[in-house]
DNA sequence: ATCTAAATGATAATAATTTTCATTTAGAGA
DNA sequence: TCTCTAAATGAAAATTATTATCATTTAGAT
């Protein structure tokens, strides 16, 4: 696989990480969809381009982005984990999740978002302090039945 | 298996499902517990008194009560779910999750948790509109780096 | 251009969960 | 209480996501 160096290089270097392509692809792969990805949806998509890149790579990527905190990592019940790029790194505002039991339809709001991240933020605050953590990120989602399942 | 049927009973037949020794016992365990269990801890614990338990419909019992609502499945992030008895089953308080992402530790906090819980219910409301979602529950947890593993 | 620790990919190993299928049982009805 | 049937079960096999191993390659410092 060829040296290849993009938009990501200067985060990847700050934490002590050789850029690679690997990186590189599994990131710009990320920022560039709205979906919610698999460590296997995003190795057949780096693959189309990149046919050398293994899964395993793909999985350990994931991985270090996540501990980095440049990804998160979801978790929506249906047996795999999928990844989103981080707040701050992408296109997509600040956003929960509305998961169909049934289906496994995932849907992303951002209402009430400002009202809610206040309160997050406050709680967070206060659970730092109180429990001695250092609390990197949340996670709320919603579960239900979708308009389509529920028949 | 023997028959044995107990405080589960008039929920299970309600739903349309037997009352067996299995459903009984796991529904126990859960309601005796403040850990979040996992399949293979409830079954282990079920075997000590009831030997001829199978792993298998620990699964499925948990899969059954689940999409009845009468547990609620986590995912800390570890790779095994984890089970909880419902709010409105158990003895325990409405709480949310601090999870430490190093070791693993799990930490159950219910300060603020009537004003999360004013707007969670808010903003469900809102959303099951909007998205024509039938919301059955909501999951929130911290992620972050607890005391001890700070250093 | 050289060198070395870090990164990689193929493969094998692991572990959680699900499927299969033959057997048992809860509970309805006689 | 006895009989019967669909539902529930357990053992074993199958499946699937993820992780570990290890020999090879490569980023980037010198």
């Amino acid at each position: 696989m060829r040296k290849y160096c993009g938009r990501w290089e200067y985060k990847l270097r700050n934490h002590g990480y050789k850029c690679t392509a690997t990186r590189e692809i599994v990131l710009e792969i990320l920022h560039s969809t709205n979906d919610h990805l698999s460590p296997e949806d995003i190795y057949l998509k780096a693959h189309e381009n990149y046919p050398n890149i293994g899964l395993t790579t793909v999985y350990r990527t994931l991985d270090m982005l996540s501990k980095l905190g440049m990804v998160q990592k979801f978790d929506f019940g249906d047996g795999r984990s999928r990844y989103e790029l981080s707040e701050d790194l992408g296109h997509k505002k600040h956003h929960h999740h509305l998961i169909c039991i049934k289906c496994g339809r995932i849907l992303d709001y951002s209402e009430f978002i400002e009202e809610e991240l206040l309160l997050l933020k406050k709680i967070e605050k206060k659970l730092g302090i109180k429990y001695k953590f250092k609390i990197n990120d949340h996670i709320l989602q919603f579960n239900g039945i979708c308009n389509l399942c529920i028949s």
